[in-house]
Parts: structure tokens; C-alpha cells; sequence
RNA sequence: UGCCUGAUGGUGUAAUUGGCAACACGUCUGAUUUUGGUUCAGAAGAGUCCAGGUUCGAGCCCUGGUCGGGCAACCA
């Protein structure tokens, strides 16, 4: 397993990092002398979809404060509802927590490694007068429940003896009634002023098959009974999860109440959720992007799932970066792209090796360049590590180089190629426009340069000064590609923020996915594999995707590079 | 009309828990540059939701509002 959470801090900018509010407590709960100095966190998924960045950036809280802490990391999988629940989700969950590098070492479970324990638990808690077997269908327990500002009334069922909640509940195992025919519910209080409380459901009849149990169980627990309970059987210190789950604390409580012993208690904490700009982030939205086809699959470089940005060639390091300057509270957010594509450009910017791709080719001759002359030239791998190395790039009389560095009539400081203009052409010569050639509907087809034998990179004369320096490919030695382009998939900021009856599927970005199939790219690329991560120069940084292949290359971009050019000609 | 919870530059997060608001992203200058990238130097931008109160002193404490989020699944 690699281990990019495992380092402490990265203490570049050397700033001390200022400590959150959930580690402020843990301190406060190590100093009072809790759980025996013990710190024990967990990451609980439901198998029922995708991780996506939220559940990064609490994959990545909840492993680091392990680490921070000197304390251990669980992963539990919540499967506690087998009707929605499946096991390509479970390896799905598996690979992309590891893939980010949280270690649970030999503790992963299954809060259904607990249903009979909590089946053992709930007769514990019937025998006490604390449950009860309520046989009313789902509406008129709803109905009953009232609302949050008017109490609840009590089941007639609520009085049953303990015998015969007993009776029931055993009878519920066994499979004598179908589905929905009866419920066990905790009696608390039915006038509480939280919903939860109001006697909530503990167990429902599911006559459905479990990914782990099989046709073991007909019944299963509810989220609180199981969640609080699992909890406590792994010994987890603080239970961190998000603020919906405010409002289930006190029962989570009630729950532990009932089977405490001892002086070890889980804690839950809460934090507000991540939200990006210009995505969303809602597990069934998601789900209804991929079942219907807005996009290509979960994996679909464009999603906000960890598989989809994986596939779109962000690291697990750059997520971890963003986690941390996004940080935790409690106030509601929503954090800007920008921060999301800064992260990935840092760690790229020194870790990606540059390399020469031209998008939109247009020919360029040299038309004072020997015609069968081809030279190696010599290129640096990446400026940013020393330890990167060279590699030799083929140069030739006829050259690609991008559509929209070349301009007839160009505006002020265009530093690239124009009529009468020179450039340098990164690693190799300086060259001036002498001409050009249009083609019939009267684009650009070929430009005619001369070049300065003097200046080759390197060489003696190359220390000559030009304003722009472009890049291009051989074309004799280019290979083609197909290359990627996204861009976000919503055109609104908050694409769930719309109109009463409107759907936020209007605010789809329709030019999200460009593809390009004609473009060149240096040689050496010919053997790269699904995963490779490359800065193309002066473009951005792309990876070779998974549908890649030798005879046919797939390039994602990743991120476009910071572009102050374009940026001042809007 | 109930309960829980939050409010600090455009966006996030800080502020030794009472001592005249910091960091990051973004934005804008300028320098360097064989990537209009990177790097470097600098600037603008909030007086901390509002109104009272306590105090020599309040973003931090108190009172009352305002606004936002959450809660009524046999989902998690």
C-alpha cells in the first residue's frame, strides 16, 4: 500500500498549522484523561454507490487524526439495509480508500459482523422494558409520530409485556411474518422535541438477501441501533461524521446508554459536509448522472467521485493538500474549483515530466533546414527536479506546432508566431516567419520558416534573446493521439440551487467533454500506460487514460496550466 | 408556531480563549524565465450579521433580534 497520508504535515510554507475544532477536543478529551488516552477513529461507508471527494476529505480527516494521535484507523462498512446495498460497491469503497492511502491494517469489518450481538442486545433491551415489538404499518407509525411541533401519540402496542415482546421479536428472527408486518422500536419519549426520539425503529423485516450474511437474518437494525453499537465494539473514541447526524446524537447516546459497561464511551462529532463549486455532490444525483447516461460511468473523468478524479489524474497527495487547506468546521461551504485544480497543479508541477504535444497541429517548414537532416535534440525532463533527467527529441525540416500560436495579422504583444516574427522552439532553434499558405476555405495550412542554425539550445548563439517560446513536434516522428479535454460539468456556481420544479440537470455544462482526435505528440509517448502523468508544455498536465493503448492514445487533461494570456485577451 | 446548529475579505480557514483580525486560494502589479508555467517581490480587499450590555479594552462574554443549514424514511 503506498502511504501518501502517512507523512505528518508537509511543512512547506513552514506555517504552523493551526489545529481544528475536532482536534481541539480530542486534546481536550486526552487531557481529561478519556478512553485511557486512547484514539481510536473510523471511516463507516454504506455500499450503496461511489466514495466521491466529500468522503475523501473525511477519509483523509479521520485517517489523519489517527495518525496525528498516535491512535488507530477502522474501516467499517455500514451494511446494515441489503436491499441497497451491493458488493461491487464494496470493492469499489475498498480500492479507493486504499488508493488513497488510509491504512486500516487488519481492521476492517462489517457492521454486519455485529447482528447478533445487536440481535442479543435488542432481548437485553425488550427484558428491561426499553423496547417494544410494534405490529402498526409504516403510515400510521409516521402519522403517529406527529410533527416537529406537535408530540407524538403512543402505539397501542407500546404496553405489551416483556414476554410478549420477547415472543415476537423472536418469531420476527425466525421468519414468521412478512415484511413490514412489525417493527421494534426503542420507548423513549413520543412528545420529544427531537423527531429521533419519538421511538424510533430499531429493526425492520427484511426478507431479502445480505452481500455477507445470505438468508441468515430476515431482520436488520437500523442505522442508529447499529451505528453507536458497532462504534463501541471496535472501541472507537470519536465517532466523526457529518452534520446531519446533529440531530441523532442524543439517540446515539441512548443507544450506547442502554449496553455501556465500564468506563470507555465513543464520542460522535460533527462536521459540515464538503461542497464544490460547479458540482454536486448528492450520492443520488450522481447515481442519476450514471444511470442515465450524462456521463460515462462513475469513473467518468468529469464526475466528483475518487475513481472519476483518479481517472482524471489527480493524486492522491494533491487531495490530501486540498483536504487540508479546505479544512473542518461546522458552517456551511462551499469551497472554489480553483482550490481543487491549484492542489493537483502543485503536486504536478513537481512530480509530472514535460513533455511536447501539440492539440490543433499546423504544419510549419523550415525552409532552410536540410531536407533528410534529422538531429536529437536534447530536453530536460522537468525543471522542477533536479533528478528527472534528459531525454533526446527528433527535429526535422517539417514540424507541427499549434494552430493558435501562429496569427496573420496579430495583436499587440502577441509573443508568438506571426508574419515577420521570430520565437524560439523550446530545446531546438530560433526560427522566423517568412510566409504562409492558405488552403481552400482560406485557414492557415502551412507556414514557412527560416531558422538561425546559430541558436540551437545549447549551442554557442543561444543565448539570444526572443519574446516567445513555443513547442512543437517533428512531424516525421509525431504519434498520434486522441486527447481529452473536460471542463466542469455544471455551468452554475450551485448547480442544485434552482427553482421550485426545476430540475438541476438544466444547469449541465454541454461543452463539458471535447474530444480531440487528430493531435501529435513526441514520440516517446508511445509507450506510456493508463495512469501516467505528464505536463504537456505550455498546455497542462494529462494523463493517459485507461481506454489508452499502444496503437491508439488516450490523453486526459487533467488541468489546463495557469494562463495569464488568454486570460487578459478576453 | 417546535427542536438542533451556524454566522470573520470574493471563497475557505485562523486569531495564545478579552488586548486594535492572520494564512491560503482567487484578483491585480512588477521582476525572473528557452513553458505567457514555476519562482520571487508587492498591492487591493473584512473592522468580524444587527442592536444593546459587561469591561480600560469584545470577533471572542451576556441579552434580544436577523439570516442560513439540518430534523417528521421500516435510508444511511
Amino acid at each position: 500500500m503506498n502511504n501518501t497520508l502517512e507523512n505528518e504535515s508537509d511543512n512547506r510554507g513552514e506555517g504552523k498549522s493551526s489545529i481544528n475544532f475536532i482536534e481541539a477536543i480530542i486534546n481536550e478529551d486526552l487531557k481529561n484523561g478519556k478512553n485511557d488516552g486512547r484514539v481510536h477513529t473510523r471511516f463507516p461507508p454504506e455500499p450503496n454507490g461511489y466514495l466521491h471527494i466529500g468522503h475523501a476529505k473525511s477519509i483523509i480527516l479521520n485517517y489523519g487524526i489517527s495518525r496525528k494521535f498516535n491512535g488507530k484507523f477502522n474501516l467499517r462498512f455500514d451494511d446494515t439495509n441489503p436491499t441497497k446495498e451491493e458488493q461491487e460497491y464494496v470493492d469499489s469503497i475498498l480500492d479507493d480508500v486504499k488508493w488513497l492511502g488510509a491504512d486500516w491494517e487488519d481492521r476492517l469489518f462489517f457492521a454486519s459482523d455485529y447482528f447478533d450481538q445487536l440481535y442479543e442486545w435488542t432481548e437485553k433491551i425488550i427484558s428491561e422494558g426499553n423496547a417494544y415489538v410494534d405490529d402498526q404499518s409504516a403510515e400510521i407509525i409516521s402519522e403517529q409520530r406527529g410533527t416537529p411541533t406537535k408530540p407524538g401519540i403512543e402505539s397501542p402496542f407500546r404496553n405489551r409485556s416483556v414476554e410478549e415482546n420477547l415472543d415476537l421479536f423472536r418469531r420476527m428472527k425466525a421468519g414468521e411474518f412478512p415484511n413490514g408486518a412489525k417493527v421494534v422500536r426503542a420507548k423513549i419519549d413520543l412528545a420529544s422535541p427531537n423527531m429521533h426520539m419519538r421511538d424510533p425503529v430499531m429493526y425492520r423485516i427484511l426478507h431479502a438477501n445480505h452481500h455477507r450474511t445470505g438468508d441468515k437474518w430476515c431482520i436488520y437494525p437500523m442505522y442508529d441501533w447499529a451505528h453507536g453499537e458497532s462504534d463501541y465494539l471496535e472501541g472507537i473514541t470519536h465517532s466523526i461524521c457529518t452534520l446531519e447526524f446533529e440531530v441523532h446524537r442524543p439517540l446515539y447516546n441512548w443507544f450506547v446508554d442502554q449496553i455501556i459497561e465500564g468506563e470507555y464511551r465513543p464520542r460522535q462529532i460533527e462536521f459540515a459536509r464538503l461542497n464544490i463549486s460547479y458540482t454536486v455532490m448528492s450520492k443520488r444525483k450522481l447515481l442519476e448522472l450514471v444511470k442515465d447516461g450524462y456521463v460515462s460511468g462513475w469513473d467518468d473523468p468529469r464526475m466528483p467521485t475518487i475513481c472519476g478524479l483518479r481517472r482524471r489524474g489527480y493524486t492522491p497527495e494533491s487531495l490530501k493538500m486540498f483536504a487540508e487547506k479546505v479544512g473542518v468546521a461546522k458552517r456551511d461551504n462551499i469551497i472554489d474549483v480553483a482550490l481543487l485544480e491549484y492542489s493537483i497543479r502543485e503536486d504536478l508541477n513537481r512530480t509530472a515530466s514535460r513533455v511536447m504535444a501539440v492539440l490543433n497541429p499546423l504544419k510549419v517548414v523550415i525552409t532552410n533546414y536540410p531536407d533528410d537532416l534529422e538531429e536529437e535534440l536534447l530536453s530536460e525532463n522537468n525543471p522542477e527536479d533536479p533528478d528527472s533527467g534528459h531525454r533526446m527529441l527528433p527535429f526535422s525540416k517539417e514540424l507541427f506546432i499549434e494552430k493558435e500560436d501562429f496569427m496573420i495579422d496579430p495583436p499587440k504583444k502577441f509573443f508568438r508566431l506571426a508574419p515577420g516574427q521570430e520565437v524560439r522552439l523550446k530545446n531546438a532553434y530560433i526560427i522566423r516567419c517568412e510566409s504562409y499558405e492558405l488552403d481552400e476555405n482560406g485557414e492557415v495550412k502551412t507556414v514557412f520558416c527560416t531558422h538561425d542554425h546559430e541558436t540551437r539550445s545549447g549551442g554557442e548563439g543561444s543565448g539570444r534573446k526572443v519574446k516567445g517560446t513555443l513547442h512543437w513536434v517533428s512531424a516525421k516522428h509525431a504519434v498520434d493521439a486522441e486527447i481529452r479535454l473536460f471542463d466542469r460539468l455544471f455551468i452554475a456556481e450551485s448547480p442544485e440551487d434552482v427553482p421550485e420544479g426545476v430540475d438541476y440537470k438544466v444547469n449541465l455544462n454541454p461543452e463539458s467533454l471535447q474530444i480531440l482526435k487528430n493531435c501529435k505528440v513526441e514520440p516517446g509517448l508511445k509507450g506510456t500506460k493508463p495512469g501516467d502523468k505528464f505536463q504537456f508544455q505550455r498546455i497542462g498536465y494529462f494523463c493517459t487514460d485507461t481506454d489508452s493503448t499502444a496503437d491508439n492514445l488516450v490523453f486526459n487533461r487533467t488541468v489546463p496550466l495557469r494562463d495569464s494570456w488568454t486570460k487578459t485577451n478576453k
